[in-house]
Order: structure tokens, then sequence, then C-alpha cells
RNA sequence: CGGGACGUAGCGCAGCUUGGUAGCGCGCAGCGUUCGGGACGCUGAGGUCGCCGGUUCGAAUCCGGCCGUCCCGACCA
């Protein structure tokens, strides 16, 4: 370095107090005037101009300065509320031997999602995705029912290998999730450990400025029981929400029902053959025969393939497919579509002309809204013509009656009559009773009373960290920028300098800076040399929630201006008053809601 | 994986149709004037035009392949 003609250090700039300063001049906030242009979610947008976030690959975020104290401050909420509910918290590793998710069998019922690797002795290994497997084979070292319940958590790094990472922080290929994990011996162990979350994830998500509904969900991959999602109403949800405006009847599409209206089904006329050339869809063939084939009057018939097996579905001619209830009932995540090839195969007409009537040896699930229903139109397998006066329960070989269609909005709700809604949510936790199927493949079991052995009942419960700070963002802000809750903002005010060549003005900032870093506010000092529109603009994007303008104007006449970044409001303060008055309302609003 | 788009300086973009060795705005550096809501002047730095190959005297531009990123559909915290 070169030290003869290195300027003397200012002392007089440096804080008092002590404490390292956080100027604006020095810090890392690397802000954006335009948004980037890959950005579609306000999240993403808003956390790359605020400097909060870049992206190093698709689903691959850096988290620099100000991303990582948020960041932080979010994992901490969770961790203190997992204490509260009697947590401990651990840390696993990130890197497993595959052995132990073969030996759960995920190896093999898990397909691209998982990073797969080998060490160097070619043994392979997976990247974590979440952590059921190494929490059973912990559990193994419990031996008593006087060792339960025990609540287990950690805050850790999950890799998945996501096939369309999207919308910045809100779906990523790796990312941090507070997964925990409740071990009982019995059912109602079980059901108290889950309400506990429960009742933890709503004050988590509350303190942290979010609005949260808990909704009925399928557990996918994750094991049979109950299981809940915790949704926040957003545009850039990736998930369709079904609410009742009349009870509390909350469910995810993928689970959802409603009752539907009877359908006269008029005269059975019998089975009957009829041309319909060039009609191949519902839509065509009901407008072509709009007396006996409307669209709620027509059998839709689909061919999908489980692994290697066909399934005929059958769904009344207006309703949907709900994937993940095929593959809930099938027990399978191997479902796909047929292919035009595959389908002409097996049934011997293209899609359009399709339907169960005569067919043999193929299994045939049909959707509950067709049950009992008849006088309905239906594909003859033969490309252009189609069956009229058909009654499923006599002319088909229906192998199961089950729940395969999408609710959509306005229906009316099973459970209390009202009309339903459908929203887009962003799925910001989710909670699942497990079971015992890990604590039986690790041999986790616990004795009772009585001597006798029980495999632990689990319970299993993640929160996404990054994705729950994006869905802080989604549901606060304004066209200026981020509105953080003093719960979880990057700092708690900023200090707005004027003419910070000022040195009267600057000695005010610094003193004031002093005063509420004594007091154990985070504080950002603003002291570049910009102009004032700059720094207002930049301190509006950032979303710090309260700002102190000090300039020569107020230091002169004694009285600062304090805002308020939500609403925007403004206020005056007397210069020895604003940190006392700060200090009040931060240290009121720090825990959040 | 299927469909669509894009890849040129840190960021946002033009140039490509019609080949001649790269430009604009913002940002950045220096100097000066400014300074309570994204200032101005002057000077300047910064680019393997995603990568590889081909066509051509000559390729950001034409052709082929690959890679990457985003968006729309099927998956999850």
């Amino acid at each position: 370095m070169d030290r003869g003609s290195r300027a003397p250090v200012d002392y007089r700039r440096r804080s008092q107090s002590g404490h390292e300063s956080m100027r604006w001049s020095k810090a890392f906030i690397p802000t954006l005037r335009e948004d980037p242009a890959d950005a579609e979610a306000i999240s993403h947008k808003l956390l790359v101009r605020g400097g909060f976030i870049r992206q190093l690959a698709a689903g691959s975020y850096s988290m620099l300065p100000l991303g990582q104290r948020v960041r932080r401050k979010v994992s901490e909420v969770i961790r203190g509320e997992m204490d509260r509910i009697g947590g401990q918290q651990m840390h696993l590793p990130a890197l497993h031997p595959a052995e132990i998710w073969q030996r759960s069998g995920r190896w093999y019922d898990i397909a691209d999602d998982m990073f797969r690797l080998k060490d160097r002795k070619g043994t392979d290994h997976v990247l974590g995705m979440t952590h059921e497997e190494i929490f059973a084979s912990l559990a193994t070292e419990l031996f008593s029912y006087r060792d339960l319940p025990q609540i287990w958590y950690q805050i850790q790094t999950k890799f998945r290998d996501e096939p369309r990472p999207k919308s910045g922080l809100l779906r990523v290929k790796e990312f941090t999730m507070k997964d925990s994990y409740t071990l009982d011996i019995d059912e109602p162990g079980l059901d108290s450990g889950f309400d506990k979350h429960r009742e933890a994830y709503f004050r988590i998500f509350r303190r942290i400025g979010l609005d949260p509904v808990a909704v009925e969900a399928s557990s996918g991959i994750m094991g049979d029981g109950e299981s809940v999602e915790f949704m926040m109403r957003s545009p850039a949800g990736e998930d369709w929400i079904i609410t009742c405006d009349g009870c509390d009847y909350r469910a995810n599409v993928e689970t959802a029902t409603s009752a539907l209206e009877d359908i006269a089904d008029g005269e059975s006329s019998g089975l009957e053959r009829f041309p319909t050339p060039d009609l191949t869809t519902i839509k065509a063939l009901a407008e072509a025969h709009p007396e006996t084939a409307a669209a709620d009057h027509q059998i839709k018939t689909l061919v999908y393939y489980v692994g290697e097996e066909p399934v005929l579905l059958l769904l009344r001619g207006d309703h949907e497919l709900q994937e993940q209830k095929l593959k809930d009932r099938l027990r399978s995540e191997d479902v796909r579509p047929g292919q035009p090839d595959e389908i002409r195969e097996l049934l011997g007409a293209d899609p359009g002309s399709l339907g169960a009537v005569g067919v043999e040896g193929v299994r045939v699930l049909a959707d509950l809204a067709l049950q009992g229903r008849e006088n309905m139109v239906t594909g003859a397998n033969e490309d252009g013509w189609h069956y009229s006066g058909v009654d499923l329960e006599r002319d088909a070989n229906v192998g199961e009656w089950v729940d395969l269609r999408a609710v959509e909005d306005g229906e009316t709700c099973a459970v209390c009559g009202a009309t339903l809604s459908r929203w887009k949510g962003v799925e910001i936790g989710h909670i699942f009773k497990l079971g015992t199927k890990y604590s039986k493949a690790f041999e986790a079991f616990v004795q009772d009373e009585e001597g006798v052995s029980h495999p632990i009942i689990m319970g299993s419960y993640g929160i996404g960290v990054e994705r729950a700070m994006a869905a802080v963002v989604e549901a606060n802000n304004d066209e200026s920028g981020i509105i953080w809750p003093v719960s979880v903002a990057p700092y708690e005010v900023v200090i707005t300098v004027i003419r910070p060549d000022d040195e009267v003005t600057m000695a005010a900032a610094d003193a004031l800076y002093d005063e509420l870093v004594e007091a154990g506010v985070e504080v950002l000092l603003d002291d570049r040399d910009e102009r004032p529109g700059v720094k207002f603009a930049d301190a509006e994007l950032i979303g710090i929630p309260y700002r102190v303008t000090v300039g020569p104007r107020g230091v002169e006449s004694g009285a600062l201006e304090l805002v308020e970044r939500r609403g925007m409001e403004k206020s005056e303060a007397p210069l020895a008053e604003v940190s006392g008055e700060l200090v009040e309302v931060i240290t009121a609003a720090r825990f959040g809601v």
C-alpha cells in the first residue's frame, strides 16, 4: 500500500459511539434505476432493483448485504416461534449418501427433482431436498414413550432440480428451508404437534407481514396423511385456491370439492350409434346436437398412462381433469397423458371420438359427477362416430368411481351451499401428518407403558425462508418500492443527509445516528454525495420503514422531517426528540403484529 | 419435458432485413457549477457482439450446431 501520499483519516466523520458506522457511502447496495429485463413478478423486480439479490443462474440467487439481513431476520422470527413450541434446533448435512434414500424408497420414487452425484469412490449421493430420512434415522435413538414427544427442526439449504425455476426467489433450485418434525407415540400426540405448528405458522407469517390462509391440500410425494398449506393471495402465485364465501371451507384445487346441481337426463332411449363427421370437440358436438349433446350431457374420455399401464378417465363434458387428484388416487407420480399414436393403438380412434363403451381389459376410472347419469353422449372409438343414450353403469366397465374433476370459480360449496371463489396463491408453508412411513423404514420404534413397541408417528413441517421473504415483498409494496415491516426490515431507520458536505448538518446527522445506535436501533446513514431526489428514491425503493431527513434547513430550524414508509406520512419533530420518538415506535413494531 | 421469445459495455436498448470490424440512454472516473424529490457542462474509461464451426477477401449481421436466460403449459417450500 502507498503509505506516504495517503490522506489522513477524517476522524470527525466516524461514529463516536464506537459502533462501526453503516454509512451508505461505504455499503454495497447496488440499486438499479430500471426494472431488470428478465423479471416479471413484483418481488423479483424490487429485490433485484433494490440491491437485495443477484441471479447467478436460473433458480440460483446470491443474497447481497441487504438481502442477507432480511433473510436472517425472517429466519430469526421462525426460529423464535419454533423454540416457543418446544422445537429443538439441529443442523443436518445437505449431502446424503444414496443409501439412506434407498432405504425409504424415495431414491426410486422421486424422478428428476433430486440432485444426484457420485463421490470420488463412485458412491451415489444426493443433495437433500428435504430431511425426513435423516431425522428418522436419528430417531432410532429414542427408545421409550417417556422420550416423546419431540419437536426437531433445522434451518437448512435444500436443493431441488426444479423443472422450471421462476419469479425470482419464489421458485428456485437452492433455498433455505425451516423444516421441523414431530415425533409422537400416538395419533393424539401427532394431532397436538400438528396443531402447535399450525398456530406457530400463523404467528410467524403474521409477524413478518403476511396474511396467510390455511387450506386443505394434497400431500404429493410426502405421504397420504392430513396436510395443510399456508397460502398468500398473489397474482404471482402458482396454486389455485378454492375458498367459500359463506363458511370456512378452504382447499387447494388439487383436493377441492363442490356440490353439483342435478341434471335431468331425460327419457333413456337406449344405446345408439350416430355419425359425427368432423365433430372432434365437446363444443362442436354440443353445437351440432344441442338437444341431446349439451356439454354436460357428454362424457369426456381421456387416456392416461400410469407407468406403462393405460387408464381411461371419464369426466362430464364440461369438466376439467385435476391431475393431482388422479395421482393421489393412483398413488403414483408417474402419470401422463397418452400420446396420439398410443391412443389410436389402444382404442382404434383418435382423440375426439373416444369412449369407454364396450372397452375391455383397460382400467376405467369415472368421475363422481357421472355416477347415476344416463342418456349421455360419448365417442364410439371410431373416428366420426359417437354413441347416444349411454348409461355408464350399464354400458361400460367402470372400475372405480372417483373424484377427478377440478372445481371452478363460482361453484357451490358442498359444506354450506354458498358460492366458492377461486384465486391464485403462493404456498408459503406446508404441514403434513406423515404417519409411520419413515419410522418403519428406519426402525425408529419406542416402547409404551406395557413394553410394547410402536413405530414413532411423525409429522413434517416446512417454510421456505427466501420464498417467505419474496412473499413479504409481494404483499408489501407500492409504486416507489418495497415497504418492509419493521420485523424484517434490513434497517429500521434511514437517515437521509441532505448536504453531507455541510459540516454542521453532517455533525447533526452523526449525532442522531449515534443516539439511535446506542438505543439499539438499526440505522443506515445515507451520507452519499447524491442529490436529495436520488436519496429519497433509493430509501423508498429499499423500503426502510422510517426515514429522518437531516438537512441544513432542518438543522437550522431545529425540526427534522420524519417519514413513515408505509403511507408516506410525514411529520416534524424537534431535533432533540427525534430519536426518542423513533425508538418508541420501532420498539413497539419490532416483534411484528 | 412440450410451445414461444431473447442473448451486443454494470443496467436498459438500437444496429442484423441490404456483410466492410459497434452505437444510444442510464450508471462509472476526473474537473467545475449545482444541491429539501432521480441536476448540468467539459473530459474520459469500459465491449471475446453467448460459444463452436461454416460461407466469404471480409461476419454482431448470412448458414449449422451447442449453451444460457425469460415467458406460457405439466411439478413444489
